[in-house]
DNA sequence: GTCAGTGCAAACCCTTTGCAGAAAG
DNA sequence: CTTTCTGCAAAGGGTTTGCACTGAC
């Protein structure tokens, strides 16, 4: 997935569209794990965030907060694959996930290419939230 | 799941069957698993153990020390759903998991039932370790 | 002035590790 | 004796929180 680039007030309409205040902070942080397009981890945000040259100060508890933010508005997608740190895909649309537990590595495929079928009927009083599939490979020790 | 009895014994032989030194601190902890046929976090399971009147000494380490060899070695499956703590499973059987994100209760689902088609060629170089299927759904706040 | 948002540091929780002592053969 | 395993307590890493400050309306 090729980077893209966004101006801070398409950003900024994207956070108002999602029902979030854009405030300097979150455009930050939104806009760079989208312009990467790639998994991070909140970690590996603000340390990005952290060596930008125009960055506007963006402190560890603001970057979780953000992300936080934008995953339960829907403008990111939280991956539970390593059970050591939450990552952050910028993809929204479905698909699911390749997970080498080897290398931490995490690749996207697209939800037309794998399917899950045979869905169970949902829990009384309960609604879908997603599914999440997760192909677990290895590399060679 | 309706518990099940097992003699210090057959849980012994399980383990040696999978390669691992029968300890009487993982003959204990292999034993409470298996019988309560739930999924449980290592210290749930410290916890239980804790209780038993007629325990030896488990240590928390040695709980989670023995988890990780039981699940590295087949005996027990690790359910990655919640961020926050791994769960162990001792339904080895294929089978995929409904989550609920609010109350933190896990369901399994026969393999039988849900089922993944379209399944990725792997990354060149790795071997397949699993595929996790996990519904998540969420109770009305 | 009010209220949401931010930064900092401390707190938290789950998990792992270092090391000395215990157990097993 | 040697090797493996255990227990304890401390450290570790990711994440959250408390609280005072800042900034926008």
């Amino acid at each position: 997935m090729k980077p893209k680039h966004f101006t801070n007030a398409e950003i900024s309409d994207l956070l108002v569209r999602h029902d979030i205040n854009p405030t300097a902070q979150r455009v930050v942080v939104t806009r760079t794990i989208l312009e990467r397009c790639a998994h991070l981890s909140a970690e590996d945000l603000f340390q990005i965030i952290e060596q930008m040259p125009d960055r506007r100060g963006v402190s560890l508890a603001t970057v979780y907060n953000t992300l936080g933010l934008l995953a339960q508005k829907g403008v990111v997608r939280e991956v539970i694959a390593d059970p050591a740190k939450v990552v952050y895909d910028p993809n929204t649309a479905p698909h699911h996930h390749v997970y080498n537990v080897t290398t931490g590595e995490l690749i996207d495929v697209d939800a037309d290419r794998m399917q899950v079928s045979g869905m169970p009927s949902l829990p009384l009083g309960t609604s879908l939230e997603g599914v999440d599939v997760i192909v677990r490979v290895r590399s060679p020790s």
